[in-house]
Order: C-alpha cells, then sequence, then structure tokens
DNA sequence: ATTATTTGACCGGA
DNA sequence: TCCGGTCAAATAAT
C-alpha cells in the first residue's frame, strides 16, 4: 500500500503525521495515571494540533483533485462510506439528574456545545426524545450526536447517549474549560447526579477495551467516593479543585445517591470518552483508513 | 442581521 | 407498515 501513497507528496505526509500521533497517544496513554498532568497536557495539545494539520492536508488533497473536480463524489469518499455504514456508531449511555439538580427540563450540561435538530415520541415511553448534534457539525464537519430522554421512572433524571465522534477540536477545550468555569459560577448548594455510565465499542479491539475506568461492569451506579471519576484522570481536563466538587459523604440511605456537581462528571465522562475515541481512530486510521487512502490515490494514478 | 428551536414531513430499516 | 432517526421550513430568540 505504502507504494502508491507513496507518490503522492500530501498523502504520504498524513501518513507520517499519523504515525507521530499513535505515538504521541500511546505515549499519553502511559502517562495518564501519572504524576505529570502537564506532560499530560503538553502531549494532548499536540495530538490535537497534529490532528488539526493532518485533517486540513487531507481537506487540500482532497478538494485539488486533478480528476473529476469537486462536483463527483470522489470514490475514496464512497468507499468510506460504505465502510462506515458497516460498522456499528459506538455509543455512550449516561443517566444524569437535571440541571441545577431540581426538576429542570434539561440535562446537566456536559460542556459541549449541542443543536437540537429533532424530537420524537417514543414508543410505550412516557417522555419524548430529544436529539442533538454537535454545533460544529456545518462548520467542522463533527459527527457527534446525543439524544436526551426523560428517564419514566423519576423526571428528575435523563438518560443520555452520546453517539459518533466528536472531530471538532475545539469543543473539547471548551468542555473542560467551560466546565471548570460553570462548576465554579453554579452557587446551587447541592445536586443530586444518579449516574449510570455505558459505554458500548463494537468498533474497538478487545484488547483495547479494557482502558480506563470503564473496566468495571456496566452498567454500574456510583454509591461512594467516584474516585474513579474525578476530571484529573482524564486526558483532556485540567486538574480541578476540590472545593469545585465536593463529595458528601453523609449519603442518604435513599438510594446511595452521591452528591457532587453533575457536571463534573458528565465532563469527565465525555473526556474520557473522547479519548477512547481518539485512539480509536488513531488505531483504525493505520489499518482501514490508510485501505480507503490508498484506493482514492490509485484511482487518481490509474 | 444571524443563530437556535420547533415540528410535521420524509425516509430507511425491520 | 410501523418505528425511530433526520431534514427542513417556519418560527423564535439574540
Amino acid at each position: 500500500m505504502a507504494s502508491v501513497i507513496d507518490g503522492n507528496g500530501g498523502s504520504r505526509l498524513v501518513v507520517t503525521e499519523l504515525g507521530h500521533l499513535k505515538e504521541l497517544a500511546m505515549q499519553l496513554e502511559g502517562h495518564l495515571g501519572g504524576s505529570s498532568p502537564d506532560l499530560c497536557k503538553h502531549l494532548a495539545s499536540q495530538i490535537s494540533s497534529i490532528t488539526d494539520r493532518s485533517i486540513s492536508l487531507l481537506i487540500t488533497a482532497t478538494s485539488s483533485s486533478p480528476h473529476g473536480g469537486a462536483s463527483d463524489a470522489p470514490p475514496f469518499i464512497r468507499a468510506t462510506t460504505k465502510k462506515r455504514k458497516r460498522m456499528d456508531k459506538k455509543r455512550h449511555e449516561v443517566r444524569v439528574g437535571s440541571a441545577g439538580g431540581g426538576g429542570g427540563d434539561h440535562p446537566a450540561d456536559d460542556g459541549y456545545s449541542w443543536r437540537k435538530y429533532g424530537q420524537k415520541e417514543i414508543l410505550g415511553a412516557k417522555h419524548p426524545r430529544g436529539y442533538y448534534r454537535c454545533t460544529h457539525k456545518s462548520s467542522q464537519g463533527c459527527a457527534a450526536t446525543k439524544q436526551v430522554q426523560r428517564t419514566d421512572e423519576d423526571p428528575a433524571f435523563f438518560d443520555v447517549v452520546y453517539l459518533g465522534d466528536h472531530t471538532c477540536v475545539q469543543s473539547q477545550r471548551a468542555a473542560a474549560t467551560a466546565g471548570r468555569q460553570a462548576a465554579a459560577d453554579a452557587q446551587a448548594p447541592e445536586y443530586d447526579a444518579n449516574l449510570m455510565v455505558k459505554t458500548e465499542g463494537p468498533a474497538l479491539e478487545p484488547e483495547q477495551q479494557r482502558r480506563g475506568w470503564e473496566d468495571a461492569p456496566t452498567p454500574f451506579l456510583f454509591s461512594s467516593t467516584p474516585a474513579c471519576l474525578v476530571p484529573e484522570r482524564s486526558p483532556f481536563s485540567a486538574p480541578s479543585t476540590s472545593e469545585n466538587w465536593g463529595v458528601s459523604p453523609a449519603t442518604s440511605d435513599s438510594n446511595h445517591v452521591v452528591s457532587f456537581p453533575p457536571f463534573e462528571v458528565a465532563a469527565a465522562a465525555a473526556a474520557q470518552f473522547e479519548f477512547e475515541e481518539v485512539m480509536s481512530a488513531i488505531d483504525r486510521a493505520d489499518g482501514e483508513f490508510l485501505e480507503d487512502l490508498d484506493i482514492y490515490v490509485s484511482s487518481f494514478l490509474a
């Protein structure tokens, strides 16, 4: 495969960059639990900028096609579309309390900016399901999507299902930043967040699935100190101070509910999810993706 | 003016 | 044909 790709300077560069990306990601993984959050941040930002570069390389390579022009879809796009269709999108399900802890009609903010594009009554469910996509879908082609549905049992809780990848670089930063800000701004004395996280990653290799805090059997409830969920552990969020998410050890026996800002939890979950996405995308990159790229490039040289 | 939400239409898969 | 996901025109918000 390298033979054909080598024929095109731009594509070869992308391949190099992807290799670099994977190397950095593995370094990052190695340092994740470690004692150097600054190094992690540095690695993460490097990954981010290299990804940007690769994307723009690909875009220019695709738009300045010698044949056909921009009118009809290139074979590369067609091939990938087919494959994307075949493979299941990753699904990440979270049960989270409503914003403000009370009976608000929105779930706790997860730091990403979403745009609602639909709502449906769901058979057998008491509440409609809202459909949201990333605000940067048009500007950056971000494919991330989420579905929000009020729980049947308790109207104070929502089931949020995240589908697909966040490819918008800026928003993951914004997630962490806005998150800390929101948590700091909110002076509501107490949130009740009953949180459940379930991740299914059909696109992941088995060996990749046991990485991070999602090792725990899923779904699961946090009934004590959520040490496995503190933001520090997530590669894309900066450390937050303890007063931002004070844990109340005194759990009302009602249901082992832990009190802490739902945002921090949602943001941490989102960041972890994001990291999984990046890792699997990178791993896919040197296999399937490069295969597609090779097909695409071949079509121009044939 | 632009950007977001609402809501019935539309479409594809089971 | 039914269900659920998305589109898009109308409408609201900023």
